[in-house]
DNA sequence: AAGTCTTGGTGGTTAGACCACACTGGATTT
DNA sequence: AAATCCAGTGTGGTCTAACCACCAAGACTT
């Protein structure tokens, strides 16, 4: 037997099994505590949209942990949207419609080989029903943004990445207009995923294809606009499937 | 005027400044680098999957940053589902299937108060097409899975927990059977965030629930089976709206 | 009264140290 | 000789202490 302990039971430690033994919880790691903390406050109403949280300094305290690991939690909520630090003001929940972000999906796109045809059928089993929803629930004023965008496609068709940015616009909208702010989250994590890529390429489009895509996106409000369910599901389906023909022939469709 | 300046340039200070002039990023912070640099070894093809990343000690004298800000690189990546660490082995990236992880997801649904008819309609757009594809893809592999699940769905009618189970497991049977990995992350999302829910509240099913729900389980699958696309989708819709209905009408439908 | 400057509080980063865990390979034991 | 044990080494996890950069609001000056 040594006569000198190897592990001595550090203050850290010992403050670390007290949790244990109060809390319950098995094996929760310390940047977890910090993570079911925020989750907690946020379930039980005492964090809303555009609150801010405590300081650093004092959730350290407030949990019993030290400020390193308060900053991987919120690290950790950073990455998951579900929090936004900002430099000399504080840590705030964000306010704004619920977003998901794109870059998990990005770095799984990534790093699984997705291919265009399956971003593009994903869009496709997700928009087309939520145009069918469009259809039967949008207001006037998200009509009026579906419609703004159609023209503003139409007023692009000289300009591919202008073109591009109303695309996604467009889809957005349709998505806003289904009413479901979960389906607005997808499409909108999926339409990000799909500029990212295509933000490359789009110059390789042909004027006839923008021609092509605004009438087939007007065609798209146009059911929304009349309330016709089938019709704009139909429309989102033969728009999608299409484009993703176009562009399977582009030249630097092989590099994928 | 002070004799002592307040804001003597530091080393870190110095170097960051060079960063910005060689790289040309604009405020590119000293975490988003560790982010930025395992993305591009990603996009490289340096790093694959159940690759294992050099030690964190080893990154950061590689990027040039400090070993906590390596960690907060990493911490985001994690919380993201990119990278994975374990305790004394080391930093890997998961091998298996894409997974997005409902998270943020669920931290989502807490601040806005997504509806349970929200949830049960997203879903449904998503499963609803790729029911469809499935009809139209799945191998004979996936229609055994497919089958087990159906099976094992009439054998726990009498345990509503495992029937909740089985069911999440048929539904993520058939997204894989579409053969679109895209859509198998997004299925599987929604699935686990309202596993989450519908967990605490299963037990109020009745056993005809049960029941009823094996039966449209089954005509799915044999729908699929045929290769009947259009059954398909048509099944599994009516299959999430009658699912929907029912727990609308179950005594703790009023706490949403 | 308007502009400017100081001040306090905040997140961002660094440094060094130590602990807890996992694997591996040699030493010990059987 | 084989099985077992155990210490070493490397890894992520956490802590402490300190400083920097940024922001907003109050105090000061003009």
């Amino acid at each position: 037997m040594t006569l000198i302990p190897r592990h001595l039971p550090t203050r850290s430690s010992l403050r670390r099994h007290a949790h244990d033994t109060v809390e319950g919880h098995s094996a929760e790691g310390s940047t977890e505590q910090v993570v079911t903390h925020v989750r907690t406050q946020i379930e039980s109403g005492a964090l809303k949209r555009g609150d801010r949280l405590p300081a650093e300094r004092d959730l350290a305290s407030l949990i019993g942990v030290s400020r390193p690991t308060v900053r991987a939690g919120l690290r950790a909520l950073s990455a998951m949207g579900v929090v936004r630090s900002r430099h000399g003001s504080g840590t705030f929940i964000p306010a704004g419609p619920p977003t998901l972000g794109s870059e998990p999906l990005s770095f799984l796109a990534a790093l699984h080989g997705f291919t265009r045809e399956e971003m593009y059928e994903a869009r496709r089993l997700l928009e087309v029903g939520a145009a069918g929803l469009a259809a039967a629930r949008a207001t006037p004023d998200q009509l009026a943004t579906i419609a703004e965008e159609v023209a503003s496609l139409f007023a692009s068709m000289n300009d591919p990445q202008k073109f591009l940015l109303h695309d996604i616009s467009f889809h957005r909208a349709v998505a806003a207009a289904s009413g479901n702010p979960i389906v607005v989250a997808l499409v909108e994590m999926l339409s990000e995923l799909y500029y990212g890529r295509r933000r490359e390429t789009a110059s390789q489009a042909t004027e006839q294809n923008l021609r092509d895509s605004s009438e087939m996106h007007r065609r798209i409000y146009q059911a929304i606009r009349s309330g016709d369910v089938g019709g704009a599901s139909a429309a989102m389906n033969e728009h999608l499937q299409k484009s993703s023909a176009y562009q399977a022939e582009e030249p630097s469709a092989a590099t994928t």
